[in-house]
DNA sequence: CCTTCTCACTAAACCGGTTTAGTAAGTCAT
DNA sequence: ATGACTTACTAAACCGGTTTAGTGAGAAGG
């Protein structure tokens, strides 16, 4: 069935298509009260909807963003797609989102894909993978932000949590509580992730602070599927921690995991306190206690200063990384 | 800074932008190799991406799908959003993604917006509430998909669990377990939400083929934020159910939560079963059980379902509404 | 009455890639 | 030598909306 064009409307209501577009794009200034009633009812009857390719090949514009998230199984991640969402539809603007898996290829191969559909703009979670690429694209002045991780060097907007800091405060919440053996669990560091890398930075740190060894056997760092049997040799060896701070979201079910697993009770048995929130952590039996993100917050900020670089073109040769302050939520585990 | 065009390929290689259109859609069958790697080269050093918004004004095709969630906040909603981007992007095709948050006027703005991006089809979790608007882009035969609802007339291919199978399976469970006095906990059911709707039937019919008497006291479906008081005041009533049947993710975890509150004990002083599933719920104190919706499956079929749809332009007058087979899933909770 | 200005509207070029009919050169058969 | 066919390539129209320079009619001022 054939598709409704502004000639069809200028046809029906005996004016010209460029009268249709003035009318379409509001501009009555020039526009006599009879036109206007006639081409309002030609779009009526004849049911015409625009179309938005035509408008952007004209224009240069989509009104669309690309969003490359690294790993969306984190829940984190799904919060701050929410609020870039949110903050980008107040302003008109809508989002593809990819999921890259944490591998560059596929990483490089979206952004090749969301350039050629003619996105304003990009958020990427860097997988950390296309630093050259990246380069280019800043020669090109392609306005994108960078979330969650940190690369080589400073070319875009990069906005993300206070990493080492989120482990400063759980390493002391548990010492807060008498808590001198603390063991660290987290997803795979072989990628070099900013999180994991930072995270895993700060916990030495506080530790350091507290006037508390760096036992290396506790720092439990693997690919996801690993993390439980790690746990298990670790705690089949009888030199254990008295608790454990997961760096994530994921590595914290495998963490609940192996602690049910050996009928471990929470605090009692053992403590634990973890980086990034759910739903469900409140009302478990022993509440965990967590250190949250404030992914509304970076979300929107992330859409704002994306807006922002396509609005107004003006690139700065380097940008200063923003960090946020993590959010502590005391519960019952520690 | 100037885009690279297909035009400034061509001068730099010395053909013209036919012969490079041609290139990089690989019809080389006429074509010398000298032009060839001419063409190649040229492309390599401008590092010229093409702008898929000019081939899709021509083609009439944009390569991307729409989504409409009437409540994202669904666990199920976003599994099922996955399996479609996944079977999406094996044939080519993006999503763009929006959440009508269960509001008619949001979803018909939705529509029109990505009617507007001209889309090649939707799929949408309706609202219920724009019933003369689907019917009117069923006669300007646009590709739509509905899932997880239905709406009056069976106008597009729907596909959906098995609701009230779900429920049978939920009160069969309790009621192996020796439960007699089994309540419901649903969000609201005012819009007339198929899911809840026929779950709550389901219910009603399941009691009653164990000889069960409906106790309409025990049936709380309201707003997610009245649930907690109403479970209260059931339960300060004195007429308290053994166990409890949660219609999906959200009214379990305000069950769970009003559980807590009254410091029971799962499954010793109340029973819990509940619809859809989240990670959290295997490694509870006392894992829950639950019924999930083969979410990987409706989704990737929903998506296949819409590319056919696109792809054959062949629409039926009607179409028989797709049901799919729940699933058990027994832990330790009833 | 003539000139200038304003109002209301329109023709046509443009955005960038696709596609198709057309062109030129070379080959082959008669 | 000529006609038919094939190969390799290209000019230009098209997709649908935007935008701008142009046009005609009417009003106002000198």
């Amino acid at each position: 069935m054939k598709k409704i064009t502004m000639q069809d409307v200028a046809l029906k209501a005996g004016v010209s298509k460029s009268t249709v577009s003035q009318y379409i794009n509001s501009r009555f200034e020039f526009m006599g009260v009879s036109t206007k009633h006639r081409v309002e009812a030609a779009i009526k009857e004849l049911g015409y909807i625009p179309n938005h390719v035509a408008k952007s090949l004209k224009q240069k514009k989509t009104g669309t963003i690309g969003v490359i998230v690294a790993n969306i199984l984190h829940t984190f991640s799904t919060e701050i797609i929410r609020a870039i969402e949110d903050e980008c539809e107040r302003n008109g603007f809508h989002l593809f989102v990819c999921n890259a898996d944490d591998q560059p290829e596929k990483e490089r191969s979206y952004i090749d894909m969301l350039v050629a559909k003619q996105v304003d703009g990009l958020i990427i979670f860097p997988t950390n993978g296309n630093n050259d690429y990246y380069k280019q694209l800043k020669t090109a002045e392609f306005p994108i932000v960078f979330v969650d991780r940190v690369i080589n060097e400073p070319i875009f907007p990069t906005l993300l949590l206070d990493n080492e800091s989120a482990s400063q405060i759980a390493v002391d919440q548990l010492a807060k509580k008498g808590r001198t053996k603390i063991g660290l669990v987290s997803t795979s560091i072989v990628q070099k992730v900013t999180p994991r890398i930072e995270r895993i930075m700060g916990y030495k740190k506080a530790l350091a602070s507290h006037g508390l060894a760096i036992e290396e056997d506790w720092i439990v760092a693997e690919q996801r599927e690993e993390i439980g049997s790690r746990l298990q040799r670790l705690w089949d060896s009888g030199n254990r921690p008295e608790a454990f701070f997961a760096t994530n979201d994921l590595a914290l079910i495998e963490l609940l995991r192996f602690i049910k697993k050996n009928k471990l009770v929470i605090p009692e048995n053992i403590g634990v306190i973890a980086i990034d929130d759910s739903p469900f952590l409140e009302m478990a039996t022993t509440p965990i206690s967590v250190i949250k993100q404030p992914t509304f917050e970076i979300g929107q900020n992330a859409a704002d200063t994306l807006l922002q670089l396509i609005s107004s073109k003006n690139f700065e040769e380097e940008y200063e990384e923003r960090r946020y302050r993590p959010i502590l939520v005391e519960r019952e585990s520690i």
